[in-house]
DNA sequence: TCTACTTGATCGCGCTGCCCG
DNA sequence: ACGGGCAGCGCGATCAAGTAG
């Protein structure tokens, strides 16, 4: 019922040019051994006719598809989907393309399921962006094809690779620089706990604390949204922390909105300090600090590392871990209590 | 070198089981006429070997791939991500996969090339989500595939068809909800116009303005960032309106922010109205009035008319506009000249 | 005998790898 | 160096053949 791409086949691009199916597979091909002139003459039956390679043939014939596919979580977060579209610039640029799966949750089933799916469709290797816990892979449902993922993976196969940034460096930094404004009492609003990067942030807020020898206030657990810093922070407004750090820019949004709420001024009477540096952190009404998180690069790194593995290349290390820096604005600054240095 | 599926085909599986390769296909297809038992014997076989369907050899043979293309905006902006997660959702429900692709710009070479490319692939059909300007597809490039698009299509062929929401009624709504607090002197911070989105917006909000018999305020067009958002602010700060009704949140975040800098305070000296509901909008420090579009419903329709017309359903109408909602909150309220009524 | 159901053999989808002229 | 023939990638469609009632 369906017209395939207009129905034109090699076949049909042969016979129009008067040469054989094969040597129209060269030029298409840009394979050597064909004579300018011939590859010329076929070039225009090709535009002519508005021939174009099925690739599923090609898929076949080749037994390669040249396609990624891509496991992310189902939730709209700003860092996966941010970096969903430089995965798919580079991949194209590259030489492929990129299909889509999403997982509700990281259970293994579901995972499973999004790998077994791959699998069918031909995929030469797997990208996963935003999954929460750690990949635990079973390996004969892989037979050895690539994964590059942000989360850790359970097994320590050569071509499983992680491509992540220095979360906990970067929420370590954050906690110096409260420190460093004089803070003593720094309270941490933490991502969901069966999220890795959750677990990356709220160790590196533990480290920074540890660092400089301070006890950690106490943590909240919320779920990457706005609301739910804002209920985080209603629930330790009256802790007697003078900063938070805060998992992501949204919930520290919440966050914000909640003290502000109870009267508490930003940063005069609480400091917060996010993480993401979404594009809006800059222009909230107080500015936002933040850990900023390059993930375009993040994206453009995973893709490459794919492409090597999937082209067997060597595989060197099997973490790359992407810098983070910190964004100082205007919602941290000296804690209330402090009298003024200098 | 790739290892594909497992290598486990259709003869493989026949042979364990003693069976034809047709029978296992039948099997695999939930084909009628087959013994429950050898049903059952060539399910074990499938599952014992780890058999999976190659979905190249299927599309070849079948010359149906089950692949929806989708094209969408390079861009993290809110829309189009949230509604992509949704479209893979509705996707997979109604069997199909999605491939992506992206645009930089809208441009008609670069659509073509996308277009081209999907229909290399074998697409069944193509979603345009948060395309900018209008389409205007070259028929003879598309040989009757279907299409749904949130922008309108230049062509008025059949199997176009456009899902979009009610973005000129949710603007007009906006505009009265101020007119009715008494604001007269009403700015707009628009999208990029050669956005239909944006057009969509503004006329919208030109639309409230006629029809309440006001003079629309200045335009001032933005990129839809918080940053432009900002400096369109500062440029209107002194254009002596009382109210702007912003053509999306992240702009509308920007501007509350310009305002505040230069001691407005919102809403008492400025009403601020944004576009979307994201997430973070009810827990802005001023909670944002803002117009919500189902997104998700929006990706869910779009599919269900994508797949009705790949398989041929009747189309009905070729424009289906999905309600838009006003919801108010803390960043609107009576022009600060206006004596309290009541 | 005829029908209903179940199974198998052959072919071809569009393309590329191999080998030949 | 260049070009062509042939086979086959893995699957499903067609048609024929077999079995039982």
């Amino acid at each position: 019922m369906q017209v395939k791409s207009g129905g034109v086949t090699l076949a049909d691009v042969a016979a129009h040019s008067g040469v054989s199916a094969k040597t129209v597979s060269r030029v298409v091909n840009n394979e050597r051994n064909v004579r300018p002139e011939v590859r010329e003459l076929v070039m225009r039956s090709v535009t002519a006719l508005g021939y174009r390679p099925n690739a599923a043939a090609r898929a076949l014939a080749t037994q390669r598809t040249h396609e990624i596919g891509v496991i992310t979580t189902a939730s709209p977060l700003y860092g996966p989907t941010a970096g969903l579209f430089s995965l798919e610039q580079a991949a194209w640029q590259a030489g492929y393309s990129l299909t889509l799966t999403t997982v509700r949750s990281p259970s293994e089933p579901e995972l499973a399921d999004a790998i077994s799916y791959l699998l069918g469709r031909g995929v030469e290797g797997v990208l996963v962006s935003g999954a929460t816990g750690a990949l635990h892979l079973t390996p004969s449902a892989l037979a050895g094809l690539p994964v590059v993922s942000t989360s850790p993976i359970s097994d320590g196969a050569p071509n499983h690779l992680v491509v992540d940034t220095d979360q906990v460096g970067g929420s370590a930094a954050a906690v110096h620089h409260l420190v460093g404004l004089g803070h003593t009492h720094i309270a941490h609003i933490a991502g969901p706990l069966n999220w890795h990067a959750a677990l990356q942030r709220r160790d590196g807020w533990l480290l920074g604390m540890s660092q400089t020898g301070l006890e950690p206030g106490p943590v909240i657990e919320g779920d990457w949204s706005a609301r739910s810093g804002y209920e985080a922070a209603r629930a330790i407004v009256d802790a007697g922390v003078t900063a938070v750090f805060v998992a992501n820019d949204h919930m520290a949004m919440g966050a914000i909105r909640a003290f502000t709420e109870r009267g508490l001024r930003i940063p005069g009477d609480m400091s917060v300090v996010g993480f993401d540096d979404v594009p809006e952190a800059e222009f909230q009404m107080v500015p936002l600090t933040t850990v900023r998180q390059d993930f375009a690069a993040a994206a453009e790194r995973s893709v490459g590392e794919l492409v090597r593995l999937i082209e067997g290349g060597p595989s060197e290390d099997n973490l790359v871990l992407l810098p983070t820096e910190l964004v100082v604005r205007a919602s941290s600054q000296q804690p209330p209590t402090v009298p003024l240095s200098v």
